[in-house]
Formats: C-alpha cells, structure tokens, sequence
DNA sequence: CCTGCCGATGTAAAGGATTACATGCTTTTG
DNA sequence: CAAAAGCATGTAATCCTTTACATCGGCAGG
C-alpha cells in the first residue's frame, strides 16, 4: 500500500502537494493537480484514516449503539440517522450490543480513543464506560439518547412521549367496550417503559378499571409474549397492551394456541409500527413512531453540540399516533 | 483527554513503561505496575486508537457491510459473526449500505484506509472500489463474502446449497398435490437466486410442471410480494414460493385480501426462518439457513487469511433445512 | 526598475502510541 | 569474585498525514 511519501516522489512534488489535492484541490494549479491525481490513481493510493484522524482529531464518524440489531424497529432509527450524518459528512457504524454491558464499554470505548465523535446510544443503557465523561462535561458530552431518555444524567434525547402513547392504546381499548385489559411491558429499568405503564394506569383509573388492569413483563421478543399470554387468557383478559410489535406477534400466536381468535376474542394493541405489521395476519393496531425522524434529530443533535460551543441540546419530543388495524375489536363483553 | 506522556509524568516513569503497563503487564514490576494503574485511573487516561493504529498497522476490528439492516436476516448472521470475531479479539462494525453502491464505496474506503483489518460483505454486491484490490491479491485479499458469493470474482464465501434448497421447497409442494406453483424469488443479479430458482426448475421438470412453474421478482420486501401475489392467484397458483419470510408474509397477507386463506386455499413457502417465522399465522413453512454459523465462517476464513499466510480460503457449504409448519397444505386440486 | 503582493509549492513540526535497542542494576554461576 | 545472564526501565525512531509557516517567482503599481 503506497503512502503519501511514494506519491509525492512518484509526482515530483512534496507531500503537502499531495496532501492539498487532495482536500483542498482549488489551492493547487491546473497542472499539478492533474499529475497527482494521476499518480494517486495509478498506484491506487488511499489515506490511511487512522493518520489523518491522529493528525486532525476529527473522525468524520459517529457511533450509533443499539441493544438489539434483530428488531427492525432500530434498524428505522438508524436509517434517519445515517441519513442526517451523512448530509453532514459524517458515517455512520452500528454497534449492536445485545444488552451486554461489557459489549457496551467496548465500543464506547471508541469515542474515548477518539475513533468516533460521537455517540448515540439507543435504549436506556449509557455504557459504564461512559458515566464519568457525562457527569463531567453534563449535556455537552458528545452523547446523545435516542428512543429513550435517561432522567437524572442529563444526557440530550430524542423520543415520543410515552405517558400519551400508553394513554391513547388504552383509550382506544376502553373504547372498545374492553374492561379485562393486559399489559405486556418491556423491562422496568427504562422510563419508556414507567411512562408508558403510568400512562396506561392513568387511563384505566379515569375510566375505574385501575385494579384490572394486569400487567407482565417481556424482553420484546415474541416469544416472551408468547409464554405470558396463555395465563392472561386465563385470567379472562379480553385485550392485550404490548409494548413492542414483535411481543404482539408472540400475543397473537398464543391466542390462537389456545383456540381463540384475535380481534374476535382477544384484542392485540402492539407498539412501533414496523414495517411488517401492515401484512401480519390480522394487520396490527399499534402506537407508530415516527422512527426516521427519531435518528435524525439524535444525529442533528450531536452535530449541534459538536460543531457550536454554544448549542442547546435537550429533550425533543416527537409524536406519535394511534394507527388502528385489524387486530383490536369491540369487546363481546365478559367471556 | 490526557495522553500517555502526561501519565507517564504523573507516574514519573516513562511513557514506554506506560504502554508496556497497559499492553504487556507482565513485562512491569509489581510496584511500577500499580503507580502507573493508580494514575491512568485517576486522570482517566484511554489510549488514542488512531495513534494506536497508525503505529501497529492492525486495527483489530472487521467491517461487516450488509445491504439492508432492516432484515432480521442479516442480524443473526451480524450476531454470529460478532461472536466469532469477539472470541479473536476483534471488534465488528456493521454498515448499513441499503444497496447503494455510493455508500458501499464509503465503507469500502474503511479497508482501504486501514481504519478495519478486513471486511465482509453480505449480499452478492462486492463495493466497486475493492474491484482492484481483489483482483490483485485474489483469494488472499482480507475481504469474505457471506450468504452468497461471487463464481467469477475468487472471493472466499460462506453460503447454504441455494439450488439444492429451491429443489427442496419445490419437491414439498409438488409432495403435497400442487401442480401450479409460483415463484417470487429475488434480484436474479444476484448469484444465489440464480440457484435457488435453477433448483426450483430442476424439481419442477422432474415431476413434469415445468412449463406451469410461474416466476416473478420481488426485491425481498413484503410490500413487493403483496403486489405480485394477487396476480398469481389470478392465475391459478395453489403454491407459492418465496425467497424471503418477509415476501412470504407479504404473500399471506395478499390471499387473505383476496378472500382467500393459508394453507387452505394457497400454500407458501418461505425462506431463512426468520425467529419471528414460527410466531406468524400461519406458522410458516420456510427453509432454515445457519444464520449464526454463517456469520462464525465468514469471521474464521476472514481471521485466517488475516493471521496465516498459507490460509486457503474458499467456498464454505453449510447445511440448510426444510421447516415445515403451518402455512403449507395439500392441494385441493385444480380450483 | 524597484517594491509589494499573490499564488503555488516546499519544509518541518506536530499528533499519540508502540517497540527495538540501549542502559543500569541485580542475581546467578563457575 | 568476576563474568554472564536477567530484569526493569528509558531513549528515540517510527507509523502517515495535515498544516502553519517559509520560500520563491511572477506580476502590478508607482
């Protein structure tokens, strides 16, 4: 691999030369400028990055930590973020950290070796690794949360607000003529999940169906939701409240395990709105975010507190709607 | 940030015994050792990766480029590849390159420049950019293709038997009773729908349908298939075989809008069993492959070509399997 | 014709870590 | 007890780029 040395002596010129073609090309003439692209083309010469980040202390890149590559619903949130970093000059790498918290550190470790200029953590979990930079630099650590949002760190984040979500799916269920409702949440450690929790309690009291009003906990796989349903059928749940599309999709498979049809007897409230909860059968009702646009205001976010000493991040909050398909019915009454 | 010459001094030895702290602590006294830890912990020192790299020219990290982060497909194969990749000691990044070839080539330039010691790709399009690196070094450059590969390229790749898998869903179908069946396959740019329809032909002359054998092409999306699939019905087909879950439940979701139901009227075969596979209605029939196994390949023939000069490198086969669930029946006959 | 300026290019100093080699001390060994 | 060996540490070169500053012609203005 040729460096910028074996250019510059190959063009006749000095490194510096090479250097300017190559990022500022307008500062060099006509003449010159086309001998070294030559050469660099010919001898296939690329910069070696990690030189260049040394010397610039600038990576050009952003870090966008997810706690589960499998669900789709992150996959939309990366996409707006790549879009946005990418209309800034900046790319995007994905790490996926399954929820490990050692995982977590490793990568975080690369806004700590500079490999990255920022970060993004998607989910609850600021990496360990990471604490003493925020409560160091507080909001303008280059630390962004997106989907979720981390009280009492201080860290800038992007998400819906939860509390109406949870409010609107049992509002819709209630209207539905349901009583027995369900809850299927995600783990307790999020505030996405107490908000959305609080916001279904706050609609169940209102209409005085508080102490029905049961509830579980999945990990938003399928199959969990799958495990805990069969029970709440048992305990005569007429409608299920999942906190993500995919626990729906275990809810659903369950109901029909046990004999039983969705909408007919049991209706399914999912979250996200996935791209393929159109085509389940039947299509979901579910809380869509507006997943993109989560990623592009995390990204823009960073970028602010990157580029602008004096740039404000915070919260933003996005909305959300209530998209209602096939899988939620009018309550038959007590079965 | 603090650098190493500033923890050296603020341990009073020098910066090479810090390093040596840091990579080779054996090599360090007992005493010396815990001065140097006290006070890389109390400034908070990290190593500078950039510098790092630069110096030892291994970046201890593997780039996997995948054409679409938003099929669960790839997450398993990321997953696995994650884990044979951490159990070496290095650190995958995921790009995202929704098949565009621009940011393919951004990726690429990550090996290129030195930032990832090597790179796998998904998918059947190998970036542009490395067109010339591969065909310098052939088999030995660092870069391995997962999930399909490349005949005339010399790429190492690690996939299922594509065509022998077609000829499996096809002689299901063909066991249960279908005579008129449909294909939605792929891009057939891509080698790996090449093979599966070719073995799906194969079956199909076997037991004489050849000529009744229809075929379209989706882009693997579910809305895609949903848009092929009422045609198809209109013309007959009691079968349908997808190359994608996701088109596959693009297609169920077509037969229940045209008043049809699955397996009862139309059977559909899907492929890679995805983890939410078992959960759809119906549970779908679909052709297993080792996702995880997969991605531990691609990372074990990358790290050999990396680590061994004598490392031949080369065309893995991993077992594939026929799933059957619900979503297939016997014909009803000629409808 | 001289001065001053400008544009194009070169020189060399970072940037932060690793490591071959050198050094100085201690311990072993014949 | 001297020589050899071994251990812990330091010195300084190196990895490759970028960029502030210096230099050098050429040209315009006086």
């Amino acid at each position: 691999m040729p460096t910028i040395i074996q250019v510059a002596a190959a063009a006749g010129v000095s490194t510096a030369t090479v250097s300017r073609v190559l990022s500022r090309p307008n500062q060099v003439s006509d003449a010159t400028r086309r001998r070294v692209l030559e050469v660099v083309d010919t001898l296939g010469y690329k910069p070696n990055v990690a030189a260049r980040t040394l010397r610039t202390l600038r990576a050009a890149r952003i870090l966008v930590l997810v706690p589960d590559i499998s669900n789709p619903f992150f996959a939309s949130v990366i996409r707006g973020a790549e879009e946005a970093a990418r209309d800034a000059g900046y790319a995007v790498i994905v790490g996926d950290t399954r929820h490990d918290p050692q995982i977590e550190d490793q990568y975080a470790d690369m806004l700590s070796g500079r490999e990255v200029d920022g970060l993004i953590f998607l989910g609850h979990r600021l990496p360990d690794n990471l604490q003493d930079l925020v409560s160091r630099h507080g909001g303008r650590a280059p630390i962004v949360n997106g989907c979720d949002y981390s009280p009492d760190l201080g860290v800038p984040s992007v998400h819906i607000d939860n509390l109406a979500a949870g409010r609107d799916a049992l509002e819709h269920l209630i209207g539905l003529g349901h009583r027995d409702i369900a809850v299927i949440m995600g783990t307790p450690a999020s505030p996405l999940n107490r908000d959305r929790l609080a916001g279904a309690r706050e609609a169940a009291k209102r209409h005085g169906i508080d102490d029905r009003l049961q509830v579980r906990v999945g990990d938003y796989s399928a199959q969990s939701a799958f495990d805990l349903t069969g029970d709440l059928i048992a305990r005569g749940a007429t409608a299920l409240f999942c906190f993500s599309d995919e626990m729906a999709m275990g809810a659903i498979s369950a109901i029909h395990h046990a004999g039983l049809g969705c909408p007919d007897d049991i209706s399914v409230v999912g979250f996200d709105d996935l791209p393929s909860a159109r085509f389940l059968q039947p299509a979901l009702t579910t809380i869509a975010q507006p997943k993109e646009l989560i990623g592009r205001h995390t990204v823009e976010q960073l970028l602010g507190i990157l580029s602008d000493a004096d740039y404000r991040a915070g919260q933003i909050i996005l909305p959300h709607e209530l998209v209602v398909r096939c899988s939620t019915g009018s309550s038959g009454g007590p079965r």
